[in-house]
DNA sequence: AGCACGCCGACT
DNA sequence: GTCGGCGTGCTC
């Protein structure tokens, strides 16, 4: 197609459309006949501002509703950074459909770091002129002898070696006496496939095999990894990524929790000599800019990261790695709604690539893919031999009989202090954070609430104060009772894992307690100074959340306590059994095995439970056959198909009003759909709006966008009212 | 997302 | 009389 223009300096020029990262369509720009292309990143006028966008593809200025010439602005500049490969924007577009996000939404995940796209600042350096200054003052006197001697430094590195201010520097710079010179980018250091890896397992290079052999002939492939910790499923994976980075690939490892991995860097870097590039919240703006770059122009070979850096604009990926893939971390719940493991399958095949997912508890929908033949299926048995599991015995809440202010059983309190005795360790977990749940007045029962929320405050006594743990509110505990003004008079309702402390100290005052959750380990170096505080046994017994789940394994720790099995059993969410059944595994596998047995005693309410049955008798694929069956039945995922659109707004009866309506113009169920609701959500206020929840059922065939797409159109937004659409919801919240 | 325009309350 | 609150609408 010729899309040639006359332009008004009668140069050729071409239309095209131009995607910016905000919830827009593509719009038109015109750009010169040569040196722009598909994929690039432009600067272009929007309004009186400018924004940065990518060339998605050529306009047609001949279709119908095209804007008229005039009205089309010219693109500034290209920016320079290497453009947006094919498969990447086949995989924003994707995404875009799927979830039913803007197009730009997508794409703003992708230029997530604005000033990556700045040009480069050149790193500076400086020297010494060899011209002392007209005044020379001691701290003036550090710096040039700084700057003579040792290699060339930035102003901040100069000024800290110096033990100067960055003033003192800035002077001498004004004045020349110090001069700058160039300084090369700072080399990232080079991973290497071609070191030796370690001896592999004949199980191991089995797996291996095959998935080099998936490597080698190219295109996608999706691999379920599969065995328990210590299995060596991570140095599987590592030589796949040697075999891809030999092929001049680069690798994504995607994790469910950064501040976890600090083991795992360690092991990379053991295996390949240097770190790979990290990709997480808690990078600082500079590492962000540094790291997106370097990912961009293909210096970053191997990438571990969380979620997001499925969006990053890789050069060349050539293999995607799903970490724990079960974990339901990978579920975005904000903004553009995704699961990072099921898009990164799709990222895969649109790249033509391999993809692995690995983990000791796969979820029940990769069991199923697998089972389908969609996924092919690698299994590492343990690798110690006869898989040593711990004892597990279920202690029945309903005959102990504590009172309201202790939750540790007889049974579990005797084997604590009998592993005390020995001098083993042991680890109690309970999956909730603070010192207690709820906070209630005895003199009139007024519960303290979270007031943009529909939950109650958590007592967090180390933090000193009361907190939501949906929105983030924080509050003092307040004197008086805000409903009956009695003082004194609030009580504490129900265990955290701070509480759980007090009463192991109750229980034995001659134990070392360390209470671990994300609000006390929130970053890698405090992650691992209590794994180091573990190892050498300077702690007797770990209280924790989910966060003690994973990870490392302790020799000497020989008992692990469920302290309440049965919360999260509760509470209508169709993954709740499969999720507790998963941590529960989890956390069983922190039991010693070396030297000692390993013991799990589990407290529950209802020993009958499945999940809890399951759990006693060690087998995973009779719970998986159970859950699978029931799922069938309900037609529920992976059988059927789940999308949930959430009506919010600040005003309740406007909220409610809306869903109502949404409710009349529902796809009708001949469609092979059903619409369940309006109900209100479990938490029917988050954040100062009122949420309202409409459930979509399909069956499995059921492509359900357009079908929710159409019925949105059906019911125009009324102002304050959002509407969100949830494609396989996870939390039911 | 910005950034304007626009229409109602407390102040140099 | 203005400064400024954020509601509404537009950006090729």
């Amino acid at each position: 197609m010729d899309s040639g223009l006359a332009t008004s300096n009668g140069r050729e020029s071409r239309r095209f459309r131009v995607l910016l990262p905000l919830p827009l369509a593509p719009y038109d720009y015109r750009a010169p006949a040569e040196g722009i292309a598909v994929g690039d990143i432009v600067r272009v006028p929007l309004g009186r501002r400018q924004a940065v966008g990518v060339v998605w593809d050529e306009a047609d200025p001949t279709a119908a509703g095209a804007l008229p010439e005039e009205r089309i602005k010219d693109i500034v500049a290209k920016v320079d950074v290497p453009p947006l490969t094919t498969p990447l924007r086949r995989f924003i577009e994707w995404v875009a459909q799927y979830t039913l996000s803007p197009l730009g939404a997508v794409l703003r995940m992708t230029l997530s770091v604005p000033a990556a796209l700045e040009p480069e600042r050149a790193h500076r350096g400086y020297v010494y002129s060899g011209t002392p200054p007209a005044r020379m003052t001691p701290a003036r006197a550090r710096v040039l002898e700084t700057a003579a001697a040792g290699p060339i430094r930035s102003k901040a590195a100069l000024a800290e070696s110096a033990g100067a201010s960055a003033a003192v520097v800035g002077a001498l710079i004004d004045q020349g006496i110090l001069v700058a010179v160039a300084m090369p980018a700072p080399q990232a250091s080079a991973i290497d496939p071609e070191r030796a890896g370690p001896q592999l397992t004949t199980a191991q290079r089995t797996s291996v095999a095959k998935l080099l052999g998936d490597i080698q002939a190219g295109g996608f492939h999706a691999t379920l990894l599969e065995g328990v910790t210590g299995s060596g499923k991570t140095e599987v994976y590592f030589e796949v990524i040697a075999a891809a980075l030999r092929r001049g690939r680069q690798c994504l490892v995607l994790v469910p929790e950064i501040a976890l991995t600090a083991q795992w860097l360690e092991r990379f870097e053991a295996r390949f000599g240097a770190r790979p590039a990290e990709w997480h919240s808690d990078l600082t703006a500079a590492q962000r800019r540094r790291a997106w770059r370097a990912v961009a122009d293909g210096r970053a070979r191997v990438v571990v990261g969380a979620r997001s850096a499925l969006f990053l604009p890789f050069a060349e990926l050539g293999l995607i790695v799903v970490d724990e893939e079960h974990e339901s971390s990978y579920k975005q719940e904000e903004g553009v709604i995704y699961h990072a493991r099921d898009m990164a399958v799709v990222r895969a095949s649109l790249g033509e690539i391999s993809v692995v997912l690995v983990s000791a508890t796969p979820a029940l929908e990769t069991v199923v893919n697998a089972a389908s033949g969609r996924y092919d299926r690698l299994d590492l048995p343990d690798r110690h031999g006869t898989a040593e599991l711990p004892t597990i015995a279920a202690i029945d809440m309903r005959n102990e009989r504590l009172p309201a202010t202790r939750w540790i059983s007889a049974p579990l309190a005797a084997a604590l202090a009998e592993n005390l005795a020995r001098g083993e360790q042991s680890m109690l977990y309970l999956n909730r954070r603070g010192y207690a749940p709820l906070t209630l007045c005895r003199a009139c029962g007024h519960r303290l609430a979270c007031p943009h929320c529909s939950a109650w405050l958590v007592d967090h006594r180390l933090l000193g104060m009361l907190q939501c743990h949906h929105c983030g509110y924080t509050a003092a505990t307040p004197i008086e009772c805000p409903s009956c003004h009695a003082r004194e008079s609030f009580a504490a309702c129900g265990p955290g894992v701070e509480r759980l402390a007090d009463e192991v100290a109750a229980l034995l005052p001659t134990a070392r307690v360390a209470v671990a959750a994300s609000d006390t380990i929130d970053t890698p170096a405090r992650a691992n100074a209590l794994i180091e505080r573990i190892v050498k046994r300077e702690i007797d017994i770990v209280i924790g959340t989910q966060i003690v789940a994973k990870g490392h394994h302790f020799p000497m720790l020989t008992l692990v306590g469920v302290v309440d099995a049965d919360l999260g059993l509760s509470g209508g969410d169709l993954r709740a059994a499969e999720r507790t059944f998963q941590v529960l595994v989890q956390v069983a596998g922190r039991a010693g095995r070396a030297l000692h047995a390993g013991r799990v005693l589990v407290q529950t309410h209802d020993p009958r439970h499945p999940v809890i049955q399951a759990l006693l008798a060690g087998d995973r694929e009779r719970f998986l056959a159970k859950e699978a069956d029931e799922r069938e039945l309900h037609q529920l995922p992976p059988f059927g198909r789940l999308a949930a659109v959430i009506v919010s707004g600040p005003d309740e009866r406007e909220a409610a009003a809306f869903a109502r309506r949404l409710a009349q113009v529902a796809p009708r169920e001949a469609a092979g759909v059903r619409v369940l609701g309006p109900a209100p959500a479990p938490l029917s206020l988050l954040r100062g709006r009122y949420r309202f929840r409409l459930l979509l059922m399909a069956e499995r065939g059921i492509k359900v966008q357009p079908i929710i797409a159409d019925w949105l159109d059906k019911a125009p937004l009324r102002r304050h009212v959002r509407v969100q659409v949830d494609i396989d919801p996870y939390s039911f919240l």
